[in-house]
DNA sequence: CACCGGGGTATTGTCGACAGTCGACCGGGG
DNA sequence: CCCCGGTCGACTGTCGACAATACCCCGGTG
């Protein structure tokens, strides 16, 4: 067996997931205020990690400080979540192409897995989080740093609108997952066959595909 | 008068932008070991606002945590400087696209003045710190929060390179000083103009020609 | 000479505490 | 009735302190 090393706690990573999970899952609403007493108190921990994750959030855009200091939960609008996927459209594609590339076996067999399970997800929820997983997937990769790096704060802002329009999500989901694991199916089998710019361009099809989908879109 | 305002301190950001600059500066090469207690010290504060600051850097890429927790500058190679072009090609143009569109008159006159200050620049530092300062510009002029967030990660990238490789960024600084004030101008002129679609090809031509010259480079 | 164990030092992660500040609330005066 | 000042409570920003841990050097031992 590996062994593999035990990691140092850091609290203030654990709390910074914990907060996003709980931000995704709709326990804090949009233009909530993020109070640190009282998360110290809910989490049992101290105000000092529980900033420091705060902190961590911000910079990722999935918590706004406002100018008194206090961390609220963004609230998205319509042109936000454009503004969300033409950053996607840019970004992807790039991801994808330098995938393709890279050919790293082992992010193969997760990306594989990833398609089964979302071949197999029943609850529109469950296939959001898996979608979003999928294109995670295709930026680590990418195996380039940098894109990751930016990549959290996409990634961020894609699970902040999942939760605050999920009744739109999980109608749309539920009406385009055929062709949404199709289009996964598809970027993952040209990734692995190495072809770059096709790669890219599957990519950025999916994406402006979407963007196609949603109600009173404007050219992007 | 207007009374502008006054900002509430927050010492966090401010060593978060100190640091960046020390960091590019040169006074942390690569590889150093930013200790809290070295800079509280230094800086005369206490620890905490000095781990909120390192956070926020960590988040940029900018200084890395090691397995112990340890925060050091990273130590960029030739590979990361492609790989943070490859970013840059995927968002500026996009970034352009959408400030030909919003055009704001007030970020016109940031660009103006910037395009102004780099003909009279003299050390190629100077000159280096403007261009990097226009392609600020351009990103916020595109108006997209999220894509300011993503731009922040490759500015402190860029920095860190240009801290790195200065003699190097130096001597092509000098070289192509002139094609790249031609190349801001032009891009200026068409993003004042309204020309999504050539300030975006633009934007991508200006950052492929600057691949192009880097000595070495691989096709991407 | 090579290897091992122990003490000292430095650093991180976390905690509780304090000052400053802001908003909410209440009572009094015009 | 409306406006104003004062008080209370809550929250943020910052600080110093403590435990835990890893590194470094040094002496002892086979």
């Amino acid at each position: 067996m590996p062994l593999n090393p035990v990691r140092r706690v850091n609290l203030a990573h654990d709390i910074s997931a914990q907060l996003s999970q709980a931000i995704v899952a709709g326990d804090f609403p949009a233009g909530a205020v993020l109070s640190e007493p009282m998360l110290a108190k809910r989490l049992g921990v101290s105000r000092a990690p529980v900033r420091e994750a705060l902190i961590e959030l911000e910079t990722r855009g999935m918590v706004e400080f406002d100018e008194r200091g206090r961390s609220r939960v963004p609230s998205l609008t319509h042109d936000d979540l454009v503004d969300i996927l033409g950053i996607r459209i840019a970004l992807e594609p790039r991801a994808a192409s330098l995938a393709a590339r890279r050919a790293d076996p082992l992010a193969f067999i997760d990306l594989e897995r990833n398609l089964d399970a979302m071949r197999a997800a029943r609850t529109p929820t469950e296939l959001a989080r898996l979608d979003t997983a999928f294109h995670s997937g295709i930026v680590r990769a990418s195996g380039s740093r940098r894109l990751h790096l930016c990549w959290n704060v996409v990634e961020h802002q894609v699970d902040l609108w999942l939760a605050q329009m999920q009744s739109r999500v999980d109608a749309l989901c539920h009406q385009l997952r055929d062709t949404t694991v199709a289009a996964h199916a598809a970027m993952f089998e040209t990734i692995r066959s190495g072809d770059a710019l096709r790669a890219e361009e599957l990519a950025r099809k999916h994406l402006t595909d979407w963007l196609g989908v949603l109600p009173g879109t404007p050219v992007v």
